[in-house]
DNA sequence: CCAATCCATCGATAAATGTCAATGTCAGTG
DNA sequence: CACTGACATTGACATTTATCGATGGATTGG
C-alpha cells in the first residue's frame, strides 16, 4: 500500500494499532529537517498581506513587471517599507530585480510560484 | 488581452509607456486587502519549519492522522510547543483536531493544501 | 477515590518581523 | 558641477512569534 497525499509519498505498513499505547512509530521517512527549512523559508516569505499584494500588482502590471513607486501609492507603504519588502521577495527566489536607469524593475521568476505550489499538493 | 499569470486575470491595456515618468498606473484591479490578508494567514500557518514537518507527519502516517506524542519524538520539540503549533495550524484550517478518549488525533482538512496551491498557481 | 497519562493553557523570554524616518547612492538634467 | 528623483540601506521601535516550564483539566486504570 501506498499514499500518496502531498508534501510525502510513502509505503505504509499496516501495523495493528495497539490501543493502549499511543505514539504509533508510523511511516518515519517524513520531510527532513533540511527541506522543511528551505520550504518555509519561501512561504515566509509569500505569508505577507502586502508582499501577496505586491506580487499581484507586478504579476497583473503591463509588462508583468514593476517599479518601486508603481508599488507605493496603491499599498499605502512608504518607498523603504516596500523596498524592503521587495527584496525578501527577490531573496526568497520569487522576484528578480533588473535596474535600468533610474528605476529598478520588479518581476516574476517563472516557476517560482507554481514549484512552491507543487511543494503543497504533491505532484513535485 | 488578457493574461493569466497567477493570482490575478486582468485586461492589460498596451498605454505606450512614457519615458520620462515612471510609476504606470496599470491595471488597477489588483488583490485586495481583505483576500491579501486571509491568503496571508494561512500560508503564514505553513510558513514554518516545524509545521510543516508535522503536517508530513500526518500525512505519512498509518490513518493520515496523528496525536502530539507522535510529533514530539521526531521533532524534538517540547509537547507544549507541538500543542502550540498544531493549534496554529487547526485555526488556519489546514488540520482537524478529533479527540478519542485521551489523546487529540490530528488530520489534514481535504483540500486545504490544495486550495492554497491553486491561489499560487492561479486556477481557483 | 487516587494516581498516572495525554493534552491544552498560561506566563515568561529571546528572537524575528513590519514599519517608518533619516541617510546614502547612483543616474539623469540643467 | 550642483540638483533632483528613484531606490537602497541603516537605525530605531513596537508588535509578533517560537519556545519552554509550570499549571490545570479530562480520561483511563487500579
Amino acid at each position: 500500500m501506498s499514499v500518496h497525499n502531498g508534501l510525502m509519498t510513502i509505503a505504509v505498513t499496516t501495523t495493528p494499532a495497539t490501543l493502549t499505547a499511543c505514539c504509533t512509530p508510523a511511516g518515519h521517512p517524513a520531510m527532513s529537517e533540511e527541506t522543511a527549512s528551505s520550504l518555509a523559508a519561501q512561504f515566509k516569505a509569500i505569508a505577507d498581506p502586502n508582499r501577496l499584494r505586491m506580487v499581484s500588482i507586478i504579476s497583473s502590471s503591463e509588462n508583468a513587471e514593476a517599479c518601486v513607486c508603481d508599488i507605493t501609492e496603491p499599498l499605502n507603504l512608504g518607498q523603504s517599507t516596500v523596498s524592503h519588502h521587495l527584496k525578501i521577495l527577490v531573496d526568497a527566489g520569487v522576484l528578480t530585480r533588473e535596474k535600468r536607469g533610474v528605476w529598478a524593475y520588479y518581476s516574476l521568476v517563472p516557476g517560482a510560484l507554481d514549484s512552491l505550489a507543487a511543494a503543497l499538493t504533491g505532484r513535485s
